[in-house]
DNA sequence: TTGCGACCTACAGCGACTGGAGGTTCAAGG
DNA sequence: CCTTGAACCTCCAGTCGCTGTAGGTCGCAA
């Protein structure tokens, strides 16, 4: 039977969220102040381990603060419709979509990198070319806004005068 | 024609990134020092531009700026074997295709999350639910590592005690 | 009573920027 | 030549979501 007031360690174990984290979620008004011992230590009941649980479980699933702000507070009001938990919802599903896309481009062409390096000098190493020039690069993503003055051949004249540069 | 020695902002239009974000680069020894004007301005020639262009290419396919200061030093050093290129790039590719993994899990259980919204109060809604409860979990990701004494109902009785909390 | 691990507060630091204050320079128009 | 205003300069603080450390206190078992 595990005690339903428990300390700071033994949340933390609980939610697998390290002591630290929990006291800044107080700090920030994500969690509300627990009861204290005479000695001033925190005592959690079951809400707050719930509360916790949940925001664990939203920032797992990437939502920010913010967010987890906003649906916290609907918890506490059960009352309302729940337009605003599917809104923060759907912005979170659109914005994992966009990524997925962007990271699958990104995909191809770590998986073209790889394959085209055959182990010669840097000097040949498509890596570094496909990093160098953008006119290569599969993942449409990030044009650049103007290519004016940037050549398009394999010469990396570019790297530092001396080529010696070691500011640390 | 675009002149080849450019000012800070020009170079910041040409390559989409802020103008502070450029000598941040060059703070943190990414951008060497650039020429400066009699009246301390800097000037940038094109190598410092392909340079530039290097770094935010890098930086937009997630590479961070330690892996691309790895990558700045095999550029400046084209006699080496490209091995370490080759290993950042793997490492970053493993790293993206694990990513990948978690969104589409992560997606299913927002899509899911959304599907069973209905529009009603608060009270019942599936968003919130899946949210407060780890057993309802598709993203197998991130197990709880000790569920103990966490009942696996609907209630949401857990939330702060007056339901008007309003830290901030 | 002693010992030690868990706890407390306060603050600094991470990465990768971004923004602002307050002052100087450049270049074009009059 | 002088004025104007945008662009530039340095320095510093803030963002997000924590994480780590220092230096001190508490709880509990032996």
């Amino acid at each position: 039977m595990t005690a339903d007031f428990v300390g700071i360690g033994e949340l933390a174990r609980r939610t697998g969220t390290k002591v630290q984290t929990i006291r800044y979620y107080e700090e920030i008004g994500l969690l509300p102040p627990p009861a204290r011992t005479t000695g001033n230590q925190r005592r959690y009941d079951r809400a707050a381990q719930q509360r916790l649980a949940f925001i664990r479980h939203a920032r797992e699933l990437g939502f920010s603060l913010d967010a987890i702000r906003t649906l916290l507070d609907l918890v506490d009001h059960p009352e309302q419709p729940c337009e605003r938990a599917d809104a923060v919802a759907r912005a979170r599903l659109a914005e994992v979509e966009s990524r997925i896309v962007r990271l699958l481009a990104l995909r191809e062409e770590l998986q073209r990198m790889v394959r085209e390096c055959h182990g010669g000098r840097v000097a040949q190493c498509r890596v570094i070319e496909v990093l160098a020039d953008h006119g290569r690069c599969l993942y449409a993503d990030h044009q650049a806004p103007d290519r004016t003055g940037v050549r398009r051949g394999g010469d990396r004249q570019w790297a530092s005068a001396d080529g010696q540069r070691s500011a640390s």
